[in-house]
DNA sequence: TCCGATCCGTAC
DNA sequence: GACGTACGGATCGGAA
C-alpha cells in the first residue's frame, strides 16, 4: 500500500502560549542569552519543530500564525483570547525570533490578518483532505479535536506526542469529534473566553451531549432534564449557549488557498541556522551542526586608484557600502564592500564619500581627518544591543553576531562590517534603539573626535619636580619599612608584603584571607592595623606615593604627543556597560583629587598660555535622578528647596533638626546616600564607615522609613528588570541583566545591585552626552574648546574673553539638558589649572 | 619573552 | 561573599 502524503498544520501561537505558561507556572527562571534576549519559547518551539521533522518526516508542513506584519504585536496578538492575561513582554519579544526560526528551518508560515488561526487550520485541513492527503494538526488545544475525522488527526507535542484519531478523541473527550463544539458550548472555556452554560460543568455537559446529541438537542429537550440546575441553566441561557457554540465552532470555509507546492517540506538553511543558534546561544545545537565554512569575500580584488574610483561610481545609488582600513599609517589600505562577498581594496589616504557603514567611526575620523558619508557604525550598534564593552571589537562582533572568525585582511573586515550592518541595524530598530543612536551616540562621535584631537596641556616640569620629591620620600619610607621588618623585600609585591606582615611580624591577619594563596594587604586591612603598628601606616604611605608616582607623575609626561605637545586620550564610547564613556592611553578620568598630593598632580593640567581652564560639574546628578525616578517626596523636596542633601538625609535618619547635624553625622549620611545609589548591603555600609553591621542596619532601616518612595523604586526597578531582563536609562538605552533569577546567591545579588544602579548611572551618562553635543555645537563659532569629560564634569579651555560665555553656556546647557521633577545644578569654575578651576 | 590573572588603588 | 562603573601599574607564573 502506498502511503498517503501527510500535511502537518502547526498551531503556532497555541503552542507558544502553552509552552511559555507551563514554564512560567513551574517557577523556573526564564531562559535568556547573555545579552538578555528571552529564548525559552523559541527553544521549546524549535525543538518541537525539529522533532516533528525528523520523527515524522511529513511531506508537507506549515506553521499557522494569527496575523500579518507588525500589527500583530499591538492588536491581534495582544488580544488573542481575551481572557488570557496580558501577553508578557518577554514572550512578545520572542515572536520575531520564532518566525526567524521557522524561516531558517524553511518551514512556511501561513498567516491571515482577518481570520483566526483555528479557522485557517480548519479550512486547510478540510481542503487537504479533499485532495486526498492525510492531515495532522499539531496543537495542544482540545478545541482542535473537533476537526478530527478519518483523514484528520491531531498530535499534541506538549503531551508526549499524544496522537488523536477519531476513536482516541472520543475516548479522551467522551464525545465524538463533531460534538466537541457542543460540549465546549455547554461547559465553557475560560481560556478561550467561551461563557458556556452557568452551573453546567465538564461532567454535566458530557452527559447532556451524549444523551441529546448536540446543543440544539439539549436545548430542545431541556424540559426533560431531571437535575434542576441543569434544566434551568439550559432554559434560562439559551442565547448564551448558542453564542458559545458559535464561538467554539471552528470554521472550515474561510477564504484561504491551499498551495501545496509552497508547503512541501525542505531541509533547513544550515548557515542561517548556525547564525541563529549562535545569536540565541543554543550552544549544544550549534555543536550538533558541526564546524562552519570559513568565509571571506569570495570576490576580492585590489585595484589601482582609477579603477577603484570607477567601481565606486558604478555602484547602485542606495546600496550600503562598508569600509575598513588596514595597513600602517604610511601605507593605508582602504577596502570597501558593496554586497556580500564582493570587496575591492585600494591604497588611499582618504575615505570615499560614498562609504556609509564602518566599525568605529571615531577612529576613522582620527586617522583620515574626515569620514563624511558614514551614518552607520557597527561598533555603536553592537554596543547598544549588548552593552558589553568586551564584545564590540570586530573580532568579538563577528564571533558573536556572525558566527564566524574574522580574517585579518581589510577586505575581510569590510565584508564583515557589511554583514554586521545587515544583521544589527534591524535589531537596533526592533529594540527601539534608533533614537538613542541618532540623537546621542552618533553625533557624540564627532564631539569626542574633536576632544581627542585637541588634547590637553600638562606642565611636565611641575611633574618632574614632584617626581623628585616623591622619589626621596619613597626612599625614606622604604628604609623605615625595611628597618621595621628587619629585612628588605619588594613592598610592591602583595605576596611578599603579606608574608612579612602576617608571618614574619605576626600582625593580626584579617579575618578574611585572600581568595587565593595571598593574605590581603588591601588598604582597608592596613588601616585597621595602622594605629597600633607603625609599619602598616608606612606601607599605606608608600603605596600612595608609589601609586601616584608610577601611574601619573612619571607616566603622563611620557605620553605627551611630540607633535602637539599635549596629551591626547582616547574616549571609548563602548567602554562601560552603563553607557558611560571610558578613557584610556592615558586614562584622564581618574586623575587624583582626594588627597593634597593628588591635587598637586591635578594642578599640572593647565590651559594653553594666556587661556583659562573652565570646569563645569553636575552636583549630585545620580541622587537627583533617584529623586526624579522614585518621586520620593522627601528627596524631591530637599532638592527643590536646594538643601544640602547629605545634611537632610542625616536629619531624617537621625531624627533631629538639620541645624544640629554634626560633621560625623553628615559623613555617615553621605555614605548611606552613596550606598543607596550603589545598591547597598548593611555589610558594605558598615565596611565603608568602619562601624558594625548592626549599626549599619539601623541606618538603612531608618533611611527606608523616611524615604519609602526610594524603597518602592528599588523594589519596582528590580521587579521590572527581573521581568524584562533589561535595565533602561531615561533615554531608552538598555543593558541586559541576565542574572536576576540566578540560583547563585552572589550572582543574583550582583545583578540586583546592578539593576538598581544602572538606570541612574546610564541616565546620567546620557544626559551629559546630550549636553556635550549641544555645547559643542555652540562652541563651533568660538575659540574655546571642550577638552575632557569625567562622567559628571566637563573641562574646557577658553581665551580670557570667552571664559564667562563658556561658563554660562555650560551651566545653561547642562542644567537644561532634560526636565526632571527636581532641578539640576551645575557648579562652574575657572582657573589657571585643573585643581584651581574647581 | 610575552601574556593573562591577580591585587591594588585612582576616579566618578 | 558582602557597594555601582571604569583603567592601569606591578607582580607572578605559565606558555611560547
Amino acid at each position: 500500500m502506498v502511503a498517503v502524503p501527510r500535511l502537518f498544520l502547526i498551531d503556532s501561537f497555541g503552542f507558544i502560549f502553552r509552552a511559555y505558561h507551563a514554564r512560567a507556572r513551574s517557577g523556573a527562571p526564564p531562559m535568556r542569552t547573555s545579552s538578555g534576549i528571552s529564548t525559552e519559547a523559541v527553544y521549546i518551539f524549535h525543538n518541537m519543530l525539529r522533532k516533528l521533522k525528523t520523527q515524522y518526516k511529513p511531506e508537507y508542513l506549515t506553521a499557522i500564525f494569527e496575523s500579518l506584519g507588525p500589527t500583530f504585536r499591538d492588536e491581534a496578538f495582544a488580544q488573542y483570547k481575551a481572557n488570557r492575561s496580558e501577553t508578557p513582554p518577554d514572550l512578545l519579544s520572542q515572536i520575531p525570533w520564532i518566525r526567524k526560526t521557522l524561516e531558517t528551518l524553511r518551514i512556511p508560515i501561513l498567516e491571515s490578518d482577518r481570520f483566526e488561526a483555528d479557522d485557517v487550520i480548519g479550512t486547510l485541513a478540510r481542503r487537504a483532505a479533499a485532495r486526498g492527503l492525510d492531515v495532522v494538526i499539531v496543537s495542544s488545544d482540545k478545541d482542535m479535536l473537533q476537526l478530527v475525522d478519518d483523514h484528520t488527526s491531531m498530535l499534541n507535542p506538549m503531551k508526549d506526542d499524544m496522537w488523536y484519531d477519531a476513536s482516541a478523541t472520543e475516548q479522551f473527550m467522551g464525545v465524538k469529534p463533531p460534538q466537541i463544539a457542543d460540549l465546549l458550548a455547554l461547559m465553557g472555556d475560560t481560556v478561550d473566553n467561551i461563557p458556556g452554560a452557568p452551573g453546567i460543568g465538564e461532567k454535566g455537559a458530557r452527559d447532556l451531549i451524549v444523551r441529546f446529541g448536540s446543543v440544539e438537542g439539549a436545548l430542545e429537550h431541556a424540559a426533560e432534564v431531571e437535575r434542576k440546575t441543569y434544566r434551568e441553566s439550559l432554559q434560562n441561557n439559551r442565547e448564551q449557549i448558542l453564542l458559545s457554540k458559535k464561538l467554539a465552532t471552528i470554521h472550515t470555509d474561510v477564504p484561504v488557498d491551499l498551495n501545496l507546492e509552497a508547503l512541501a517540506a525542505q531541509g533547513p538553511d544550515t548557515e542561517a541556522l548556525r547564525q541563529l543558534y549562535r545569536t540565541l546561544e543554543f550552544t549544544s545545537l550549534l555543536r550538533d551542526l558541526g564546524p562552519s565554512q570559513p568565509s571571506g569575500p569570495r570576490d576580492y580584488q585590489t585595484l589601482e586608484s582609477a579603477a577603484f574610483e570607477d567601481w565606486l561610481i558604478g555602484l547602485p545609488e542606495n546600496q550600503p557600502l562598508a569600509i575598513a582600513a588596514g595597513g600602517g599609517m604610511g601605507e593605508t589600505v582602504v577596502a570597501c564592500c558593496a554586497a556580500r562577498g564582493i570587496a575591492r581594496s585600494c591604497v588611499r589616504s582618504e575615505i570615499p564619500e560614498r562609504a556609509s557603514v564602518c566599525h568605529d567611526l571615531k577612529s576613522l575620523i582620527r586617522r583620515f581627518g574626515e569620514a563624511r558619508g558614514i551614518e552607520h557604525d557597527v561598533l555603536l550598534y553592537g554596543f547598544l544591543l549588548c552593552a558589553d564593552p568586551g564584545a564590540c571589537d570586530m573580532t568579538a562582533l563577528s564571533e558573536r553576531f556572525l558566527e564566524e572568525s574574522l580574517e585579518a585582511d581589510p577586505a575581510s573586515h569590510a565584508d564583515a562590517v557589511l554583514k554586521l550592518f545587515c544583521k544589527l541595524r534591524p535589531e537596533i530598530e526592533t529594540a527601539q534603539l534608533e533614537q538613542v543612536y541618532s540623537t546621542i551616540d552618533l553625533p557624540l562621535v564627532y564631539v569626542l573626535a574633536r576632544m581627542e584631537e585637541t588634547g590637553i596641556l600638562i606642565d611636565p616640569r611641575q611633574l618632574m619636580v614632584l617626581s623628585g620629591r616623591m622619589e626621596d620620600e619613597i626612599a625614606r619610607i622604604s628604609a623605615d619599612i625595611y628597618e621595621l621588618a628587619g629585612k628588605t623585600f619588594n613592598i610592591n609585591s602583595p605576596q611578599q608584603l603579606g608574608k612579612v606582615l602576617f608571618e614574619d611580624l605576626k600582625l593580626p591577619a584579617p579575618v578574611k584571607y585572600g581568595k587565593g594563596k595571598t593574605i590581603s594587604t588591601a588598604a582597608g586591612v592596613l588601616e585597621e592595623l595602622a594605629a597600633e603598628y607603625p609599619i602598616a601606616q608606612k606601607v599605606l604611605d608608600f603605596r600612595q606615593l608609589a601609586k601616584l608616582k608610577g601611574t601619573y607623575v612619571d607616566a603622563l609626561p611620557a605620553l605627551i604627543d611630540p607633535k602637539s605637545g599635549r596629551l591626547h586620550t582616547t574616549f571609548n564610547q563602548a567602554g562601560a556597560a552603563t553607557g558611560r564613556l571610558s578613557s584610556s592611553d592615558p586614562n584622564l578620568q581618574n586623575i587624583p583629587i582626594r588627597t593634597a598630593l593628588g591635587r598637586e598632580i591635578r594642578a599640572a593640567f593647565v590651559p594653553r598660555p594666556g587661556w583659562k581652564l573652565v570646569v563645569a560639574d553636575y552636583s549630585q546628578i545620580e541622587l537627583r535622578l533617584l529623586a526624579h525616578m522614585s518621586r520620593d517626596p522627601v528627596l524631591v523636596e530637599a532638592f527643590v528647596n536646594g538643601e544640602d542633601i547629605h545634611t537632610r538625609t542625616a536629619a531624617e535618619v537621625f531624627g533631629v533638626p538639620p541645624l544640629t547635624i554634626t560633621p560625623e553625622q553628615r559623613r555617615r549620611a553621605k555614605a548611606v546616600n552613596f550606598g543607596i545609589v550603589y545598591g547597598q548591603s548593611p555589610f558594605g555600609l558598615a565596611q565603608s564607615l568602619g562601624i558594625d553591621r548592626k549599626e549599619a542596619e539601623t541606618y538603612i532601616r531608618a533611611y527606608f522609613e523616611r524615604y519609602a518612595g526610594v524603597r518602592n523604586f528599588i523594589e519596582e526597578t528590580k521587579a521590572e528588570v527581573r521581568r524584562t531582563g533589561y535595565a533602561y536609562s531615561l533615554m531608552g538605552r538598555r543593558r541586559p541583566i541576565p542574572d536576576m533569577n540566578s540560583r547563585n546567591f552572589t550572582a543574583r545579588g550582583f545583578a540586583e545591585r546592578t539593576a538598581v544602579n544602572t538606570p541612574l548611572q546610564s541616565s546620567a551618562a546620557d544626559m551629559i552626552k546630550l549636553a556635550m553635543i549641544r555645547i559643542d555645537e555652540k562652541l563651533r563659532s568660538m575659540q574655546a574648546k571642550l577638552l575632557l569629560q569625567v562622567h559628571d564634569e566637563l573641562v574646557f579651555e577658553a581665551p580670557p574673553e570667552e571664559v564667562d560665555r563658556v561658563r554660562s553656556l555650560a551651566k545653561q546647557e547642562m542644567e537644561g539638558v532634560q526636565k526632571l521633577h527636581v532641578p539640576l545644578l551645575v557648579d562652574v569654575g575657572a582657573g589657571d589649572n585643573w585643581r584651581d578651576a574647581k
